[in-house]
DNA sequence: GTTCGTAAGCGAACAACGTTCGGCTACAGA
DNA sequence: TCTGTAGCCGAACGTTGTTCGCTTACGAAC
């Protein structure tokens, strides 16, 4: 669902460690231990400041969460969550990670179509409910401990419906940057009136010199129809026919695809 | 091909204007114009200003694309960048828009899956030749003119080749967003060996608990195998295979999908 | 009950960022 | 030669993330 901005990106940037050095629990190696306290009183916490970065994400959206601002919401100094954070990369991180905890799965079943849709709708949904996190997940890489059970869980999923390996892997890739990107362009859409700003981007569209631009003049009133949910399931549903498509029919061995 | 971050996100951004407004030349409306000067004896321009961006970004990278930093790279102070450049987002407009315009469409053809595909290899070849460049298209909308000349090319191809208008739509939708993406994906990797790499994520993904996560521990090759191009070209043909089949056998009319 | 160690939290500060403002400078036109 | 102004600059402002040293208040030890 989510490797594409996972695979090939995620470890180095927080200093992953080697292979070898880790063994026991192998966390992330961003998440770093919260400071060890004999004397239990702290007014903060790791969850108490994570929830917090939801509350200003939602109530302001995710440019506005700042240490400062979020400090001001628990009503604490900056400096002080310094204490349970490393730094604001991390903060972002465990946002993320209780996100995408909040997934839950849908039961299995030997229909891999379906339950891929199914999963995307949840994702979606998610997203939904908490505006503002789509943004933090751009230009990021997020190897959480519950992005990898999301990871884990539709491998297993596609896996056991008798996808073949390299495809099982591709279609979470693909699928996952889809909903990211869908998620992301909601979150970004205007805050306004939707009607109202479609109805703008059209106008604005046909405002274009007829003889530079005749297909997108004409072709306005079709870029910006149906619903956002319309729009969504269409494109899941493409994705899908095309892996679908190659099941039932692989391309040419020789053009270098890996083998299943 | 870019529609996706674009087609429900651009306009009010930068202050559009409505859409009565535009009427000669519908530029888009965060292009201001440079200030007027009766004695032309400047050192700077608008041209320099974005070429000497584009140096710090193939050298540095996005992040490190500051006011500060290219205003050294010039041999200037900060603040006269303000003379050639409303401000930083303009001025990543106009690199963006620099590098759209580079980009050469392929031959018109009645194959509009080949074209697609050529269309697509050859803006991956862009944000190849400009490392930096993917990053800055994240968390933005780029609506500059050769972004649309680029999309009314593409809208003129896929119609000509007989796609219904929504279809036609959709699918420079969806794929401009896979090329987008895929290009980010590329430019995030490690500066080190590649191949060091993948080994290091490899055996991150295989030191994960069997009991937890046993198929991302048997899947780890997997999940890394294959070269870039091998997996952007079976991404870009599962894509417009989905779409092809979708031309093939629409889906039942009831479930919502916009007529063609 | 007093002392003490320690960690939680604070305020000030730092560097870097985008951006603005007032002023200097040097040239084109009078 | 004078003057207006465009081009550019340095300093500054308000943010940002982050660090540092200090205060404070509690649990434990005597």
């Amino acid at each position: 669902m989510f490797y594409y901005r996972t695979m090939f990106s995620s470890s180095t940037l927080f200093g992953m460690t080697e292979p070898e050095a880790i063994q026991q629990p192998p966390e992330p190696p961003w998440r770093s231990a919260p400071r060890r306290r004999s004397v239990p009183r702290p007014r903060l916490s790791r969850d108490v400041v994570v929830d917090a970065a939801l509350t200003v994400l939602e109530s302001e959206g995710g440019e506005k969460l700042t240490m400062r601002r979020l400090a001001d919401e628990i009503g604490v100094s900056a400096s002080s969550l310094y204490g349970y954070v490393a730094n604001k990369e991390e903060l972002i991180q465990l946002v993320l990670d209780r996100m995408y905890a909040e997934v839950s799965f849908p039961p299995p079943s030997g229909n891999w179509q379906e339950w891929l849709k199914a999963f995307a709708r949840a994702m979606l949904d998610m997203y939904r409910r908490h505006p503002g996190v789509a943004v933090l997940t751009l230009g990021r890489v997020a190897v959480t401990p519950s992005m990898l059970s999301g990871m884990e869980e539709m491998l297993g999923e596609l896996r056991s419906a008798g996808l073949p390996d390299q495809v099982a892997v591709f279609v979470g890739d693909l699928a996952g940057l889809y909903v990211g990107g869908f998620a992301y362009e909601l979150e970004v859409a205007p805050p306004g009136d939707p009607e109202r700003f479609r109805d703008q981007f059209t106008g604005w569209l046909r405002s274009l010199p007829p003889g530079q631009f005749p297909n997108l003049r004409s072709l306005a009133g079709t870029m910006t129809a149906g619903s956002a949910d319309d729009r969504f399931e269409w494109g899941l549903d493409v994705i899908i026919r095309g892996f679908a498509s190659y099941l039932e029919k692989p391309p040419d061995p020789a053009a270098g695809w890996p083998a299943s």
